[in-house]
DNA sequence: CGGAGAGTTGAGAAACCTCAAAGCAGGTGG
DNA sequence: CCACCTGCTTTGAGGTTTCTCAACTCTCCG
């Protein structure tokens, strides 16, 4: 079994290469850091936190004091409704940073819960604040990552509204498709962590409907299905699905 | 007629009795500022921009230079889908800041259109970057601005994730009567600038099932609609029916 | 081997959409 | 000042999609 490095700027150049153009490379790695501020930015986000499967890594209402950048493994953010309705706002895996909801209140919004085991890096935002007033560079960096998330809100927002369902599901596996290949995975064949309900709260229908769904799409040759394993057979027209109506 | 006095920190406290509890304040009236810095904020925000009814701010791919804080007035964002299908992003009205989507890309991410005649002050981004880097309470606020655009989006999947019709729209109703009333406006009586096709798209359903559900809400004595003209009368029972089912 | 959680499939119901027609309001030009 | 036009809104009827409820299967663990 091979040990776990600790996390350092120094040696993120690595995750580089398996993350891709992840928003943990956008936000720990700006170019043009002179070694100084690489040990900077090493001191604070040396704190690492392991989580097994089924853990949460913050909830709703918890005091928010840091945001936190995935190393390995595979979670999903979730509010709750009052009457116990859940709407799965996000998966996140290696790269992608959680938490930034929860600056506007200092509490967080959603609950985080690993879905395989899982490590992630403690940035503690006021440190990572405090040294974005120091480094333009980062801090561009980091004003660029919270305005991404915007716009991958308002992206699930086009999806929930206005698409149907087999289009929803579309794209969805060719978001995972795409973020996995980045990061250095197939881009057609890939387990799915997830259950059918988070896949269906996430794209807002229901997991009997997910699927129904499924099951279309390999009858027609899209894809094939067994239970998590999933293999896409034509993601060109998966893509077309996507687009047009 | 009178005359428009140009935007500056110190008379944006005369604002503030306007918007309350908005964004603008939250950005451009941090607390404990000295003198001078605001009057650095000041020459930050001294350009304004006046748009007529169908006027666009800004359009999808549009080079990004400025925030834009709405003084007086109301917008719509939408993005537009590939197949000409449009998704409203929001509807901004005095106070709140547009624009936070295009920080990620350099370029706008959708168009922002004037719903009435409205009057916008510019907040060139590089001078509030340069700005927020030097005045830690600015940055705090500014991190809480975006991060309150990404809460707002979250919000906005939950309610077109899992609500139906009837609580999309009891709850979008309740959502400007609660923006207007801290505006100082009433919360029971008040003007829809948009169509009810905006409307629908903004929820996720078609405007035939917007107007039929006014209809119904207005048999049920929940509210009195004519035209654009919307009274809320049982603003109680419309709250009941967001969280129950 | 048994249980529990997860996934699939079917049938009927409900919600919402589509298409169509008609009514209304606000602005424009005669 | 009125008639007209245009865009917005309402309402109806019928169709489609998605949901609900239910039964059954599968898979993974202990």
């Amino acid at each position: 079994m091979q040990a776990i490095q600790p996390i350092t700027a120094h040696n993120l150049r690595d995750l580089r290469a398996v993350c891709g153009n992840c928003s943990m490379r956008e936000l720990c790695l700006p170019v043009g850091l002179d070694q100084q501020e690489i040990a900077t930015l090493d001191s604070l986000i040396s704190s690492r936190r392991r989580l097994q499967r089924g853990e949460a890594l913050y909830r709703t209402g918890d005091v928010f004091t840091s945001l936190y950048a995935v190393r390995r493994g595979f979670l999903k953010t979730y509010v709750l409704h009052e009457d116990g309705r859940e709407q799965v706002t996000g998966f996140q895996m290696t790269g992608e940073i959680l938490g930034m909801d929860a600056i506007s209140t200092d509490r967080h919004a959603c609950d985080a819960l690993a879905l395989e085991d899982t490590e992630v890096c403690e940035v503690p935002f006021d440190a990572l604040e405090r040294l974005s007033g120091t480094i333009p560079t980062l801090q561009r960096h980091f004003h660029k990552t919270l305005s991404r998330e915007i716009v991958r809100d308002q992206g699930l927002m086009l999806l929930l509204g206005s698409m149907r369902a087999e289009e929803r599901l579309a794209a969805f596996l060719l978001n995972l498709s795409q973020r996995l290949s980045d990061r250095g995975y197939s881009r057609s064949e890939f387990h799915l962590r997830m259950t059918r309900e988070d896949i269906g709260s996430y794209l807002g229908m229901k997991l009997e409907t997910v699927s129904r769904t499924l099951s279309r799409f390999q009858d027609e040759g899209l894809l094939a299905v067994q239970g998590k394993a999933i293999q896409l057979l034509d993601l060109e027209r998966l893509r077309t699905l996507t687009s047009c109506r």
